[in-house]
DNA sequence: CGCCGAATGTTACAATTTCGTTAATTCAGC
DNA sequence: GCTGAATTAACGAAATTGTAACATTCGGCG
């Protein structure tokens, strides 16, 4: 992957000098916009990872690009990081209701910020991927969102419940569950269901599963677990 | 410590006067919030335990609300509960992937909704400090979760008394176990079983572990103990 | 040192539990 | 009501477990 990409949004020569040096020297690559219409403008031209913003700016101010930005479906989820000065509406940017991620206070030293926005980058790819999440363990790949499971790129039609099953058995992968704590994370809440249920259910994910299906193994007395054979990690 | 804060969010008058009365009773303190957009806010403002949250909510709804809360490092962890009205759909595993830690479906009772909270305000704690259970001992290796042995790299599979006897002796190890000890910790308080029965445990376990079952000594008179060698220690 | 009884080890077996599977039934969406 | 999914029921197979019977060891004691 290459550096990501931030886009400063500041009308201070001074600071932005300073920004894009210390950005640059962190790793980052980043351009410059230095009102909020040219910020709106530029995102929409380039694939931003992060936007630093003040908020003084000359036209609309931070608060109103923000809230901008956020009103667009592809930049809903885009890492805003608030510069401010000492003493500025410091409640207004803790407010939740535009979506900022952190702030940082002006004056700031560059080792601050580079913290800040390498927790806010860390911290964007984990929550997309909680939304948009795809497991893997050997050749199966499950995907949340897109209720999608593939097996060494085969896709593989499972039912809802085979879904589900599977896709808690893998979110939890190496721990065995006993059925009632599958029960409780597969099926709807004031459901009662007899637990020899899932026994059927894990029959049929096998079967589908063909040879990877032996990966869920029953633990006698216990429940199941689907074996987490070594180092094939999460992704993103 | 003081009573643990919980924000109600719950837009109907009925239900919050209910909940808030219970609440209080169970010892908790709370507070509301009418809206997502307000619970976002007063999440602000104060150092909440755990919130409550309704589905439907005027505005963006329960789902959304959390989704944003999330967002947010101070509040990754914090516990949410979902209220349900009966019937509605609720896909577990999404709510899973938001972060949800349980569910009570309108109308619940009092009792119910307070062992909830209770849970998984415990937990909470619990899964703060994170405690992965992982004992070993020489080439002995226990992992509860996973529900594995393995003995110098290699999984022994044990039967589940022969693991639950294992996991005692090995958490207690050094010291000895009557038989009597080992019996109400290992087998169901209801059992009426003969220690003797022990004793047969204790041979399929040596058997299994093989050289290294040589450290479950008999305590001549009064049971059983494993030796502990050394400076082996307990993991994280 | 050798005997004896108590305690423990071992083994085999029967009872029980648990599980996998198939078939039957219910349920939900159309 | 039709269809596929979800759940339950049923039954046989397999694993686990408890017990009893017998073997062995241990420790004290004469």
């Amino acid at each position: 992957m290459s550096e990501p990409l931030i886009l400063v949004v500041e009308d201070d020569h001074n600071l932005t000098k300073l920004l894009k040096y210390n950005l640059e020297k962190a790793g980052y690559k980043c351009f410059l916009a230095e009102s909020g219409e040219d910020a709106l403008k530029l995102l929409a031209e380039r694939d931003v990872d992060l936007v630093l913003l003040d908020i003084m700016l000359p036209g609309i101010d931070g608060f109103e690009v923000c809230r901008r930005i956020r009103q667009h479906q592809l930049f809903r989820d885009l890492p805003i990081v608030m510069l401010t000065a000492k003493g500025e509406e410091i409640d207004k940017v803790l407010g939740f209701e535009l979506g900022i991620d952190d702030y940082v206070v002006k004056p700031f030293s560059p080792r601050e910020l580079n913290l800040r926005i390498r927790a806010v980058l860390k911290r964007d790819r984990r929550s997309r991927s909680s939304v948009r999440e795809v497991m893997k363990c050997d050749g199966l790949e499950v995907d949340i969102a897109r209720h999608s499971v593939t097996l060494n790129g085969r896709e593989v039609t499972l039912t809802l419940m085979e879904f589900k099953l599977l896709a808690v058995l893998l979110k939890r992968r190496g721990q065995a569950q006993s059925r009632e704590t599958l029960l409780s994370d597969v099926w709807d809440v004031d459901k009662t269901i007899n637990t020899r249920t899932i026994d059927t259910h894990i029959t049929r994910l096998r079967e589908k599963l063909g040879e990877t299906g032996k990966l869920i193994k029953t633990v006698r007395g216990l429940g199941y677990k689907l074996e987490d054979s070594g180092e094939n990690g999460e992704e993103n």
